[in-house]
Parts: C-alpha cells; structure tokens; sequence
DNA sequence: GTTTTTCCCTACTAATTATATAGAATATCT
DNA sequence: AGATATTCTATATAATTAGTAGGGAAAAAC
C-alpha cells in the first residue's frame, strides 16, 4: 500500500506553485528538472488539477502554471484525491455494490473510519502552510 | 492507493478466528469458501502472521489455525502491518535514505503525520471488539 | 496406512504504475 | 512573419506489483 508517485508528485508541484504564487507562471520544465521528475509525467499529473480548478495555464514561451486559488484555499486531501481518484484504502468505501457482503461485514467499518482519519489528517493541511515550512527548509539549506 | 487484498483478507480471517476463539481449530478452507476467497492465497497470506505469533496452527485432519492470544490483544495495526510489510505510505518515512531530498522536502513530514494518524486509528481496533461487532451482524442477518 | 490438513516453493497471469514518444496547438518575442 | 517555447493530447512501452494457481512434502488424526 503505497501513495502514488503521482500524488507525492502533485504535492511536491504545488508547493513549488504556492511558492511562488503571486509571481509569474511556473514552467513545468523548471519543476521537473529540480525535483528529478520526468516531466513528460508531470505533464499527466497536472492535467487533472488543471480540470479541477486547482491550477491554471499560459501556453507558449513565457508560460506555465499557477495556482488558480490563493494557497490558503487548497489542502492536500484535495489535491490528492483529484489525483489519485480516491483516497479510501478499501472499493467498498466508495462503492457498497462494489461487494455482496457489506450488510454483514464489519470490516467495511473499519475501512470507513480509516477513510476518514486520513481526511482529517490531509483536509488540515494547507498548501499555504506546507509553502512556509518548505521555504524556511530552503532558506536553512542555503546557510 | 489501494489497501491490498491480501491485508483485507487477512483481517477477515483473523474475525473469523476471533469468533470462534477457545474452540478447535478452524480449516482454511472453511474460511476461503465462506468468504470466496482462494484457498492458496489465504495459505500464503496467514504465514506472515503465524511467523509473527498471532496465529498458532494444528496440522492433519481436525487441524486448522487458531489465534494465538485473546482477540483483545491483537490490534488492527499490528495485523495489516505483518502482512503488508508496513503502513507507511511514502517510502521515505520509514527508510528517509531512499529519496536523497529529505531534508529539504516538507512533504515528508506530511507522510510521517499521515502514517501516524493510520496508526492511531488501527491500533485502536482489537480483534474482540470487531468480533463482537460480528458476531451481532451474523445473528441480526438471521432474522 | 489412508485421509486431511498445513507448509513451502515456484510459476503464471493480470493489473497497475511510471515513463517515454510524437506531434498538435497556442502564445511570446524579435 | 517566423522562430521558439511552452502546454496539450494521445498512445506506446517498460517495470513493478498483485493476485492466483499448481504440485507435492510433512505432520497429525482416525
């Protein structure tokens, strides 16, 4: 049971994003060759957020993505769930049909109370706060 | 991101081992074909867990598995982390030498509270109280 | 000694994940 | 207008993981 590089990818993009939100488009390019992503992929990656209404877009030269919500706005369940479809550990979470047992399994509880231990944790951070943490990172490294 | 089947299963049996704690062993075999599961698969997902000592077994006719101590005393956690190797969703939390960015990401830290909300949502889940749980399903089903 | 079960090792298949390839569309700059 | 840089889209491929299946050895019960 892994988290996709998918979702750590898009998380690791947005802070990229929230960081420099307010200035002028981030290229893909930039992110991808600082983080050691392929960016090939990181294009796929965005693409949902971009359906979302988590990022926006400029083509051309002098183009890129940015934040389409101040960071404030965007916590990480979002994001990752727009990524990774869900985050319920087990189908029947989302899907009770999924499984002819469900009326007499009580492990779908459990799987439904881990669901939402995860929301609590995630929904609670914001891309805002993780940008602050990771800017001080930054700024410590370079001393 | 997908909890596996094989820790699904695992839980499931072990309910089944909780109910009928304190009487004889049960086959495999009764529980792969109450729950549609494959015989062979179960074979290998109960190993870990009699390596692990939560599960005793009794070989030849009238043999089967049995817990290996009272439900109350094995937790959820501790059931889907022997058969899933670890309940860490990013790699780096347990292993921070796998990704060389450790120490200038935040997302780690992310993963880290993340895993540890996981851990307190299943650590707090026993064996006896889903049997019981259960055990109320099965007879509710009957009427 | 026959049957039934766990035990163990291995192989196979299917599904998912991650990456790469190729080029179209669009905006910018000179 | 033309060259360049970027996003956008679709598809292909490689790698990894998940799930299932098979065959038979070992041990216990009757």
């Amino acid at each position: 049971m892994q988290l996709s590089t998918k979702a750590r990818y898009a998380v690791r993009a947005l802070v990229e994003l929230a960081l420099k939100y307010g200035q002028e488009p981030v290229k893909l390019k930039d992110i991808a060759s600082g983080q050691d992503i392929s960016l090939k992929y990181l294009e796929q990656v965005m693409f949902p957020l971009r359906i979302s209404g988590y990022v926006k877009t400029h083509k051309g030269s002098r183009g890129g993505y940015v934040l389409a919500k101040p960071p404030e706005d965007i916590n990480l369940y979002d994001v990752i769930r727009t990524v990774e479809g869900s985050l319920s550990l087990v189908d029947c979470v989302d899907n009770p049909e999924s499984c002819d047992r469900v009326n007499q399994c009580v492990t779908r509880r459990v799987w439904l109370g881990l669901k939402e231990a995860i929301y609590n944790e995630l929904s609670n951070i914001s891309l805002a706060e993780l940008a602050e943490k990771q800017h001080l990172l930054y700024t410590e490294a370079e001393q």
